[in-house]
DNA sequence: ACCTATTGTCACACATTGATACAATAATAA
DNA sequence: TTATTATTGTATCAATGTGTGACAATAGGT
């Protein structure tokens, strides 16, 4: 298993910092997020980790989302940076590492007050291969408005980057990371709806798309249905 | 003065991570920004510093900018958080503490990589009174037009700031920070217009706020020219 | 050959925005 | 006192963008 040994969880890390990560992914009409379960617990928390003492922020994060999700070159954004007092639960954290069957007293350092910086990425939910860490026993997708209580401030991070996401909703090219590469607008419409929360209008999502100049037209796709068949497009310049 | 002691800048410090802030005041027709110069050198920086092991970051940074600017109660926005390895400048750092009669030495955790947590804040410029930092010998407004050279990733945090401010606009009464509590729909403006670095229609401009519901209408101010004088409006609930 | 749901597009009503026009007016100069 | 002048508040019009409804054109199922 592609996972930290324990001596990497003590080794080369800066302390009183971390980074967790939000990732989106869209499933048949659903947007969901990644969760960890840590063992024996029923608790879930987003997938974060650590910073190497001589490591770029932002490859730090591409490093760890790697290792949970096996991709590369995702598009990652830095939404927030979380610092208050009130983050650090060191009782959970013993607990945790209590279920681990680990002496909470090796890893002091984990019980520490830690400020954490929040990235969230969009990502195509059929390429993923999710790996849980060496603190979990499981990763899963869950819809994003049926979360189960989550972690620490966990639930405050994934509510900032969905209104985050949103508020950048038009100049992202949502649709780059999401789907695959050819794609009908009804699917590219379905997503942004997703991420909103709200419907669109059919007719003025279509002239909006199509007039952005953003889309290339392709062959129709068949097989969809007693109806007529939808053009596929693809994002100009990809 | 209300400086922190040599003793405060070695103790109780969490390591690697600090602040950065982006002081947006408007004078005149102009957008401008605090900035500190380093004794004997030319140099100028953003006013930062450092969060207490015990402290939550928000607070930090408003007690930060409380000892440079003297307000209180200042509309804080984070912006983005810096992360990257070329940050760090131990030369720079050891340059500029050998400047302050210090043995660099001393101080060898300055010299280390720090994160640093961006943040702006938009105030009234007639309201400060600036106060420079240990190791600076002045702190004064530059048109952010006119920067000089600014040390470290400087520059990149108030092009970020500004980036994040502009897009934030629409929705942050931006008056309510860098304006007295009656003010003209022309000053406003102008202050958008500094903001967004371009000019707005008058009709537009004035149009869009009444019919916003923010605005109170109040008497009218006279003495401003041989001209109709305009109304005075303020914030509803302020 | 018919039925049905979806798609692409158009026409229309409505709101928003920028440009222009113009009367009202406050201070200054004649 | 009167004339001048720049700015303000508002109306008007054209251009643009958005939501609704309508419609023909399918593609596959019956």
């Amino acid at each position: 298993m592609a996972q930290p040994t324990e001596d990497k969880l003590i080794a080369g890390y800066l302390p009183h910092i971390a980074f967790d990560t939000v990732v989106f992914g869209f499933s048949g009409d659903q947007l969901k997020i990644l969760l960890l379960e840590f063992r024996d617990t029923n608790w879930f928390a987003l997938p974060g980790g650590f910073i190497q003492k001589d490591e770029d922020l932002d490859l730090a994060v591409k490093r760890g989302l790697k290792q949970r999700t096996g991709l590369d070159n995702l598009h990652l954004e830095q939404f927030h940076t979380f610092g208050s007092m009130q983050r650090s639960q060191p009782e959970v954290m013993r607990t945790i590492l209590r279920n681990m069957g680990d002496n909470p007293n090796k890893y002091p350092w984990m019980l520490d007050r830690f400020i954490s910086v929040g990235y969230y990425c969009l990502i195509d939910y059929q390429k993923v291969t999710p790996t849980p860490d060496y603190l979990s026993d499981s990763i899963d997708w869950h819809p994003v408005d049926e979360l189960p209580p989550l972690l620490f401030d966990h639930r405050e991070m994934v509510d900032k980057a969905l209104e985050v996401l949103r508020r950048n909703l038009d100049t992202m090219l949502v649709g780059i990371n999401m789907l695959p590469e050819r794609f009908t607008i009804k699917e590219l419409q379905l997503i942004h709806e997703a991420i909103l929360g709200e419907k669109l209008s059919r007719t003025s999502f279509q002239r909006h798309m199509l007039a952005s100049g953003l889309l290339e037209r392709h062959e129709k796709r068949f097989g969809g249905g007693a109806h007529k068949a939808p053009y596929l497009y693809s994002f100009v310049g990809v």
